[in-house]
DNA sequence: ACCGTGTTTTAGCTATGGCAAATTCTTGAA
DNA sequence: TTCAAGAATTTGCCATAGCTAAAACACGGT
């Protein structure tokens, strides 16, 4: 019923949608690395399947059917990096990949298992919200630490999981969820930030300092 | 490169190999419930891939490329089990489902770290062993509960995991893995066996008897 | 009133895996 | 030694899933 690929689908419209606005085509093609026309094929087959309204021209919105599809999917990812990560000990850059595999095919009995083992936890391994058995999630607004004036000290909240290369940097870095930094300077015209974290002081680029998240 | 079907048909073919005679494709195409045809045409394409050797008419065999997919794959399968049911605390009769599925997702570093949490365990929990990473696997004759004479008392090696209802029913008599059974009686034609599992009596079929395996 | 950008349609491709029917091979019995 | 039954294979075909390039189209801005 539910492939892989209307998963993926689905998944990403519903992150791709947090704004509320319909999710163009082109976004979603960029997005999942295909054509805008293999897009709107696809897209025709999920509004047949009343997982999305499709309006010509202005952009996919999903139906609750097709946001409790991309939910459950995103639970099962979360839940996954957090167990791996957390019963089994994988390095938190490996476990977006492999996530990304068993979330399709995991069973219910299986999800609720691992959700008992860890506690029902709330939040994913970068700090990112886990969805409840019953759809509901909390997502904060947070701010991108490239945002933040210097002088301010904040809290890490949350980091973007794609790419593991980063990961592996940010966690050198110290930069984990729930981590205090200090942002000691910003450098204009896009310049670099001084950090400090701990007892450490680091200096980074602009584009790292986008995909953490502070409260 | 190896894409589900492909590991089942390895597995499939590894398991009614056993005997060391090559497998006929009608055999295949009853476990794999595919016609024939179908099982002929997948065979030609692993053959040209080198996992198996085709002799026309004859049967197929597994070439040693072939032999290490089928070997992985039942690794995977029954870390996945053994670890659903002690890591987790699954029934031992939805182990078997599950990890049907994720036994084609795992990474190698999954499977390491599940070894690993396990202590690189031999056994899952039906009894069966577990490849070695490397590939070596030990698979002793085990004697059929159905064919053991009355009076003899015997100790349960494996069990047949297919059938969850079958497993569910083993589990209500006791008849788990390294237990002691004595069996008491043995009806004649096809009767049904009398056994003792610690102080209780049960009166089992030959069709149940002839998937306990013991020694 | 038109143009450019983005979207959709059209037409078609590839890959996977499957099946029924016709054919061919093997083997054992006469 | 032949031949028929049963098994295996070939042939020709289907369905599904997903993707794409190129052409046609719609919308908003000037």
């Amino acid at each position: 019923m539910a492939t892989r690929a209307i998963e993926d689908y689905l998944k990403a419209i519903y992150k791709l949608s947090r704004k509320g606005e319909p999710v163009t085509t082109s976004a979603l093609a960029e997005r999942l690395k295909v054509s805008p026309a293999s897009v709107t094929n696809m897209v025709k087959k999920l509004a047949a399947m009343n997982l999305l309204t499709h309006e010509p021209y202005r952009g996919v919105t999903l139906t609750p059917a097709g946001r409790k599809i991309a939910l459950e999917t995103i639970r099962h990812h979360r839940l996954i990096e957090l167990y791996l990560a957390e019963a089994l000990g994988l390095p938190w850059d490996k476990v977006h990949e492999e996530a990304e595999r068993l979330e399709h095919v995991i069973s219910e009995e299986l999800e609720a298992a691992m959700a008992e083992a860890l506690g029902h936890p709330t939040q994913d391994p970068h700090g990112a919200p886990i969805p409840t058995a019953e759809g509901q999630i909390e997502e904060p607004l947070h701010t991108p630490l490239a945002e933040v004036p210097p002088g301010e000290a904040v809290v890490v909240r949350q980091v973007s999981d794609e790419d593991p290369a980063r990961l592996r940097y940010l966690g050198k870095l110290g930069l984990y969820p729930n981590t205090r930094v200090e942002v000691v300077d910003v450098a204009p015209f896009e310049g670099p930030l001084t950090l400090r974290v701990g007892d450490a002081e680091h200096v980074v680029g602009r584009e790292l300092a986008r995909s953490v998240f502070v409260a």
